[in-house]
DNA sequence: ACTGGCACTCGCTACAGTCGAGTGCCAGCA
DNA sequence: TGCTGGCACTCGACTGTAGCGAGTGCCAGT
């Protein structure tokens, strides 16, 4: 069954009016507000048709129609007009991404700037390691028998972690293994390194090599395996706006979701730079996300990405507004990392 | 106007029902579930007395009555009785703080562990830098005209700063720099490093100085003045619990205060920990707060606390057993700290 | 000084009635 | 065939009333 261009009409009609209002909107309003051209009448059986096709409900018999989650997406992909940023919010992230003096920083502006903008959740995830390659690494010693391995990579992240020796070592052998390590692995990427760190282990000498065991085995394990993802939230009290109607009264679920930060990564740390990921409703497969939206994209300094970003909202979202920051967002960041 | 042993044993049996049932306590509950030894008549008359001096309230004519804040503060000074941390829940914080790899972990499982012992808002503060002292500096070049610093401080905490030099440097003039920051400032705190920083440039080798001059400032500027403090935060789904009762039905304030760090720095970031510090609904100085308490203490390896850890949650809380939980917390995450 | 008894207050719930927004359907018209 | 005006109908939201019951304050009695 096609649906003609009046009813997609209607359907974009219904969804900006509500998404504008948050009420139920009736026949009569929306020819009073749209220059549909047809009486309330028409409306009406185009809405009853909508209905039946599953892109918008009515709450209760004597109320309005609401767009449903199919709605919204048939929306998004068919519907929306891109809406370009306005210059001052061009402007705002200009002026709020200049002057960050680390990486930190720099998530920590972007996911209050696009928190800000977008009037919803904001999540940044970190440069993923993975993604990463050494630039530096650095052994500082703490004590004989304890050295703190500090990585830098070429995103601007540093990971540290301590590094219990199997015995005492002195200090010309902590020089000797940095620059070990650094000759090796300066350039790689950590997903490619495993074997190199094998082969730095099988090729040392052997007073270097219960210490270089011990500290190949801090490299895989706790770097590059379970590689340290991480992510950055802010705007959480957006949650609050459009009180309670939204997520269907309770905010516990969603409060909940945001703080597993492996769900976080899995809803945005997918897509490339390029794209945008719109999940609607339903569509998310996390339970306690059934009732909102997410809208990620990637970033990167080049064409891929680095790490993920994105907000997250009520299914009652204006999604090209959010589409538009987003991506101007994304890109702006991965401008910004390709400087460094 | 002196209020008798059994007034106080009055209020005692207010807080605690009402905390334990959320629900205004009437004078016949209260008589059935403490061993009072009167009569509901003789407590009504003990009520009215405490309501006068304002340690309790009526939310409406017809109900029981509920603490007020200074009822809670009375409460927490003069009634409450210790409670011990059960065993499980000892043997909780230590299995979960066992096998941290680095700070960022330690200070990651501590908030999570706070939030799920006290089923509250938790806040750690990481080390302050303020009142850390530099272990180790290190400078890797990114490329000749840019270098990267990264401190790495006593307490486990490792800042970076990205430095634009005014010229091109040659390695070996980064290998001269390294040794000079670390010869003068290791061992420092960084409260007191200011002067031997500026000590640094004034003795600085010709060749050196413009580097060291831009490495200064930096070094001062954003590590030392605006010394960056940081906190961790976990459990804000637990703000629902009691739906919507507490917080007098919008957490909308609060969520905005727990992302302003620093608002939760200063609220968290001063005791020592010896001390435990309550603050109850009104005596909180953030207008966003007057509906929370705050349970807050130092924490540190030895005596001196290095940072601020602590929980909020709903005036109507369990402070006695929050106060045991955010004091054993904190000793461990002290006890953690030491051995490193 | 405490207690039992009693009148009173007032929030909560249930129920009935009204209002109005919005619908579905149908006959008529281009 | 497709659109429109008209009309009956539905049902949620709101209002007002009444009864219930938890809880209180007060007072006279022990």
């Amino acid at each position: 069954m096609g649906l003609d261009d009046r009813k997609l009409a209607v359907l974009r009609a219904i969804v900006e009016d509500y998404v504008a209002t948050q009420e139920p909107v009736g026949s009569r309003a929306l020819v009073e507000r749209h220059q549909l051209g047809v009486s309330p009448a028409t409306v009406r059986n185009d809405m009853a048709v909508l209905e039946e096709e599953g892109y918008i409900r009515q709450p209760h018999t004597s109320a309005g129609r609401v767009p449903t989650d199919r709605g919204y997406r048939l929306f998004v992909d068919r519907l929306s007009r891109v809406k370009p940023l306005s210059p001052a919010e061009r402007r705002a992230i200009e002026r709020f991404l200049v002057g960050a003096v680390d990486l930190d920083d720099v998530v920590h502006r972007t996911v209050r700037l696009l928190a800000q903008l977008t009037r919803q959740v904001a999540v940044v995830q970190y440069p993923s390691l993975a993604r990463s390659s050494v630039r530096h690494l650095e052994l500082v010693p703490i004590s004989t028998t304890r050295l703190m391995l500090v990585m830098i990579a070429d995103t601007g992240r540093v990971e540290q972690r301590l590094v219990e020796l199997p015995a005492p070592i002195p200090a010309d052998h902590v020089t000797d293994l940095r620059r070990l390590v650094n000759e090796k692995l300066v350039g790689t990427r950590l997903s490619e390194t495993p074997p190199l760190v094998q082969a730095l282990v099988e090729e040392s000498v052997p007073h270097l090599r219960p210490a270089m065991t011990t500290l190949s085995t801090v490299l895989l394990e706790t770097l590059i395996e379970r590689h340290e993802e991480r992510i950055a939230l802010a705007g959480t009290a957006n949650l609050t706006r459009g009180g309670l109607l939204d997520f269907q009264g309770s905010l516990r679920p969603i409060l909940e979701a945001l703080e597993e930060e492996v769900v976080m990564l899995k809803l945005i740390g997918e897509a490339e730079p390029s794209t945008t990921r719109v999940l609607i409703g339903d569509e998310n497969e996390v339970d306690n996300l059934r009732a909102a939206s997410v809208v990620s994209t990637g970033y990167g300094p080049g064409a891929t990405s680095v790490g993920g970003l994105g907000v997250l909202g009520p299914t009652r979202m204006d999604y090209p507004g959010t589409i538009a920051t987003v991506r101007a967002v994304a890109r702006y960041v991965g401008e910004l990392l390709a400087q460094n």
